[in-house]
Formats: structure tokens, C-alpha cells, sequence
DNA sequence: AAACCGGCTTGGATCGTTCTAAACTTGAAA
DNA sequence: TTTCAAGTTTAGAACGATCCAAGCCGGTTT
């Protein structure tokens, strides 16, 4: 007869001791801890009374091992510090947990090398799926061959290597970096601009581009002209931002108005125009992009392009959840939509 | 005799795939991989040829099964889309990288309902050990009733539930929360500041107690008063501060410095003072906390107390590593040291 | 010829679960 | 009495790795 006392073991108890534990097999206490319908509402209640007392935790490694499932899904975010990709990473995490899927995580900090380091990692714990937002310069190749052909691969907001986003043979999300601009600019020139800047960033990065691109697209779509002098580089920073200031008024005429590259850039854009004695918001019109926390308590609060990353996060995450479903389909390529949020920043022109 | 051509398989190819592709016993390919001094060159070149032949990847879960060893810790944060948490996720996920382990990734979103859901879920991942970065109005007997009494368990940043952090039996690392307002009031002190207020943060919240005393006793050091207009409170964002700025300056004597409750409060009181034709670093010193990224851009640049998050995501890590090759020795319980960084808000007082 | 050696390899059990097919138990139908 | 079915339970082989003890082999040594 077994002893009923519980004695303080070392060992982690497995369905073999509770099987033991109440004179059942492992089988049905199995059968138990699923919920199976076969077993006895008596059984059930002796198995879940020992689970309880012996203070069973599932092994769920041991049984993926089994059922040649898994449980979780990697994601590998370039910069985890940056608050756009860490609210991305609390949406993926969000929807992957009431999916029932717990997130394998991996930052690699920009560093190509370290993503490889990361991923080959990571594909070693067998994740159902891997959502990457790749660093800097990555290769695609290298990165398909860490992560192999057969687990679903999601990538987020940058195109992978030379490829063009929309024929890669993995699925791919990415934000509508077109639209938001082109709704800013519309937004402007609602407001009776016509002289609009675009302010900010770098000529290579693919997501300049392209913001770049909805904004002229935009200015074209009004018929008003842009101005040589009216695109103007600088680093992504607030800092950088607010020393090229100055270069928007260079030459006559000068904008009324500015679209951002990012809100990082608009608010350093906010700082220069305020130290040269221009009020933004009241004589010069600026919108950002992104939305970030700050902006919306900037003096003036900023009309911005809101991307949402938490929604993108749980998109993310959906979208790879599907693709696991589903293997075979095709790749899919989606583009994520962007908003327009109106706030002081952007004022009419001041009256000639 | 074994084709040579590579059938377009389905299936994962494991240990046996490769012994039966190389004809040698599957013990001799895990020795390879594990690369054992016991197996001769010439059968570890031809198994390394075959294991990139096949593109075989390594099944560390059924490893960990059999070995009974766990290569993943999990991480529970309270709010991934804080910078400062996420900064300590990427220091966590860094370390943790390069000791060998994984980060199984769980944000609880200040939930302590979703906090015990995410516990039981990582739980049955078997993770070597816990970091968690508890919700607001954790209950501790809750928390050890899901992690249970094997998992090594670290509590980062605050005390669980009722319990005085110092004698929990699990590991605790929390910020030098007095000795960081204490440095910022003796820094004040030193520039000749006589009247400094406390100004933010919430009266029951732990820290802002810590925050408070460590203020009080740096006033108390240098045997100057704390008049009782001097402690104002407000909820711990920018918008709030800036309304309370106001509140300094109700009473004679008024104060000419403030040590903040966070750079938030401390930002949103420069808006404040501003608004109010003070100019903080010229005719008002103030000291923030925590040094986010936007302090060091701000105008003007604000003096603080840095309590740098990615490193005591390292240190964490570490921490719990430690804990993991010990699992018998008794809970360490560490405070982590804060700096001072000057910056321009903190001037001297206006000469009378 | 037997015993022993070092260097290398291996069969088979094992980790904790799930799956399959078969076996048990009742009780009712034939 | 046998037969069958529905309802429960189970033995034992997986899953993909590791560990252990034992084995093989060619060459000394006794």
C-alpha cells in the first residue's frame, strides 16, 4: 500500500507517479489532462485529486517530442530598445499567447551576424514559425539557410537582402509607408499649403524611399511643384533634425510646411524652427510619421502617421499562426494600412 | 547500397537519418555533434559531411529530454512597451544569448490575472529558471503556487505582494531607489541649492516612497528644512506634471530646485515651468530619474539619475545563471547601484 | 595462447509524453 | 449460453536525443 505521505522529493513528478499515485495508467491519467471524453467521470475525479496533490506541471517539451507539434514561435527583433519594435513585440506576444503559443525571443541589436547566431539558435527549440524583423543588411540567403525550408517564415516591416518585397517565397508584412506620407501631404494641402517640404532621413534606407515617394506622388496628384531645396536629408535623430533646420529656408520661397521623415525627425524639426524664432504649429505646419509616445505631448502636439506597431505585432502574429495552419499556400504579401492623427502642429498657412 | 540523391523529404531528418546515411550507429553521431574527443577523425569528417548533406538541425528539446537539463529562461515582464522594461528585456535576452540559453518571452501587461496565465504557460516549457518583473498587485502566494518550489525564481525591480524585499526566499534585484534621489539632492546641495523640493510620483507607489526618503535624508545630512509645500504630488506623466508646476510656488519661501520622481514628471515640470516664464536650468535647477532616451535631447538636456535597465537585464541574467549552477544556496537579495549624470537643467541658484 | 591494452564504436534502455490496437467490463440481445 | 456493443482502460511502441556498459580490433605483454 503506498504511503500517504507526500515526501519531499527532488524529482519533478511525472504522469508515471501520478499513474502510481492512483492505481490508473499513464495512459488515462494522459487521457485525464486532455480532457478526453472516454474517461470515467470517477477516474477523472481520483486522477485530477492526486494531479492536485502531488503537484503535477505538464510537461509539454515531452510531449511535442510525442506529437511532433510545438508550442511556440520564435521572434527575432532587431532592436528590441527601440519602442516601435518593442510594442510590435508586446502584440506578437499578445496574440501568440491566447493562441496558446509562448514567444521564443531573440534581439540581435542591428547586427547581421548576431541574427544568424540567433536564429540558428532558435530553429534548434523547433518554433512553429519564426516572425523576423531583420537587422540592417541582412542576407537573405544565409537567413533562409539557418531557418531551413520547412519551418513558416514571417518578415516584418524590411525587405530581406536585395529581393523585392512583394515576390519573395516567404510571407511578408509591411507598413504602408507610401500611403502615410501621401495622406499627410493630402492632409497639408488640404489645409491650403502649397509649399511643402519633405524634411529628414536617409536616401538609401528603403522606408525613406518610399515615404519620400507618397509624398510626391501626393504633390504631383495637386499639381504644385516641389522645390529643389525642399528635400532635405538628415540623420534620423531629433538632434540632427534640429541642426538642419535652417536648411528649409535657404532659398526663396521657402515651405510653409514640412512632412517628416519620422517623429523623431519632426520634433528636432520643432526644436529648430523654435530656436530660429519660428512657432511651429502657428507659422509653419509639420507632420511626422510614426506616432510615437512623446508626440502626443510635444508643444504643439504633433500631427503625425500613426503605424499602431502593437495592431502590427498581433498581425504578425495571426499572419504566421495562418501560415502554420496552412503550409502549402502561397506566400502572402500584406501591407499594413497607416492613420492620419490630427493634432496642433499642423495649422493653416499663415496669411500672406 | 544507399542512393545518392537527397529525396525532397517531408519529415525532419534526425540523428538516425544521418547514422543510416554514413553507416555508423546513431551514438557516434551524437558524439560528433557534441564533439567528443572519443571519435576517430576520419568517421567525424564523413558524419560532418553527411549532417551537411542532409541540412540536419539539431532537436534540442528531445536533448534536454533525455539529458534532463533545460536550455531556456523565461522572462515575465510587466509592461514590454515601457522603454525601460524593454531595455531590461534586451540586456536579459543578451546575456542569456551568450550563456547558451534562450529567452521564452511573456508580457503580462500590469495584469496580475494575465501574470498567472503566463506563468503557468512558461512553466511547462520547464525554463532552467524565472525572471519576472512582477504586475502591479502581484499576490506572491499565487506566483510560487505556479512556478512551484523547483523553478529558480528572480524578482526584479519590485517586492512581491506584502513581503519587505529583503527576506522573500526567492532572489530579488531591485534599483538603489534611495541612494539615487539621495545623490541628486546632494548634488543640488553642492551647487548651493538650500530650498529643493520633492516633486511627482504617487504617495503608495514603493519606489516614489524610496525616492522620497532618500530626499529626505539627504536634506536631513545637510541640516536643511523641508517646508511642507515643498512634496507635491502628481501622477507620474508629463501632462499632470506640467499642470502641478504651479503648486511649487504657492508658498514663500518657494523652492529654486527640484529633485523629480522620474524624468517624465521632471520633463513635464520644465513644460510647466516654461509656460510659467521660468527657464528651468537657468532660474530653476531640476534632477529627473531613470534616464530615458529623451532627457539627453531635451531643452535643456536634463540632469539625472541613470539607472541604466539594459544593464541590470545583465545583470539579471547573470544573477539567475548564478542561481541555476546553485540551486541549494540561499536567496541572494541585490540592490543595484544608480549614477548621476549632470546635464544642464541642474544650474545654480540665481544669486539673490 | 591467454590476457590485456588503448582507441573507437555501438546496442539498448531511457527521458515524459502520446498513440494504437487490443483488452477488459458490463449488460442487453440473440 | 454465446455474442455483441458501448464504455473504459491499458500495454507497449513510438518521438529524437543521450547514457551506459559492453564490444570490437589490432597489437603487446605475459
Amino acid at each position: 500500500m503506498p504511503m500517504h505521505s507526500k515526501p519531499p522529493t527532488r524529482r519533478k513528478v511525472t504522469l508515471a507517479d501520478i499513474a502510481a499515485g492512483c492505481d490508473v495508467s499513464r495512459a488515462t491519467v494522459s487521457l485525464v489532462l486532455r480532457g478526453s471524453p472516454l474517461v470515467n467521470k470517477r477516474t477523472r475525479a481520483k486522477v485530477e485529486a492526486e494531479l492536485k496533490r502531488q503537484g503535477y506541471v505538464y510537461n509539454r517539451a515531452a510531449a511535442n517530442l510525442r506529437r511532433r507539434t510545438s508550442s511556440s514561435v520564435a521572434l527575432v527583433i532587431n532592436d528590441l530598445g527601440n519602442p516601435f519594435f518593442a510594442e510590435f513585440a508586446a502584440g506578437v506576444d499578445e496574440a501568440l499567447g491566447s493562441a496558446g503559443y509562448v514567444t521564443l525571443l531573440g534581439n540581435t541589436g542591428e547586427s547581421p551576424e548576431r541574427q544568424q547566431a540567433v536564429l540558428s539558435s532558435l530553429i534548434e527549440h523547433g518554433p512553429a514559425g519564426i516572425i523576423l524583423s531583420p537587422a540592417e543588411g541582412s542576407d537573405d540567403a544565409r537567413v533562409i539557410a539557418a531557418v531551413g525550408r520547412h519551418t513558416p517564415l514571417l518578415v516584418f516591416n524590411r525587405s530581406l537582402g536585395e529581393a523585392s518585397a512583394d515576390d519573395a517565397p516567404w510571407d511578408t508584412l509591411v507598413l504602408d509607408n507610401e500611403r502615410g506620407t501621401h495622406l499627410a501631404t493630402e492632409h497639408l494641402i488640404a489645409l491650403g499649403h502649397k509649399r511643402i517640404a519633405f524634411f529628414g532621413g536617409h536616401r538609401d534606407s528603403s522606408s525613406c524611399r518610399q515615404r519620400r515617394q507618397g509624398y510626391l506622388d501626393a504633390m504631383k496628384a495637386a499639381s504644385l511643384a516641389v522645390a529643389p531645396g525642399w528635400l532635405v536629408e538628415s540623420a534620423p535623430t531629433r538632434l540632427e533634425a534640429a541642426r538642419q533646420a535652417g536648411a528649409l529656408f535657404n532659398r526663396d520661397p521657402a515651405p510653409t510646411a514640412a512632412v517628416c521623415y519620422n517623429d523623431a525627425v519632426a520634433l528636432g524639426l520643432m526644436l529648430g524652427l523654435t530656436s530660429r524664432g519660428r512657432r511651429p504649429g502657428e507659422d509653419f505646419a509639420i507632420v511626422g510619421f510614426d506616432d510615437i509616445a512623446e508626440s502626443s505631448v510635444s508643444v504643439p502636439p504633433l500631427t503625425t502617421i500613426a503605424v499602431d506597431p502593437r495592431d502590427r505585432g498581433r498581425q504578425a502574429a495571426e499572419l504566421v499562426l495562418a501560415r502554420i495552419g496552412h503550409p502549402d499556400m502561397e506566400a502572402t504579401h500584406t501591407t499594413a494600412p497607416v492613420r492620419l492623427v490630427v493634432r496642433d502642429s499642423s495649422c493653416r498657412p499663415a496669411s500672406p
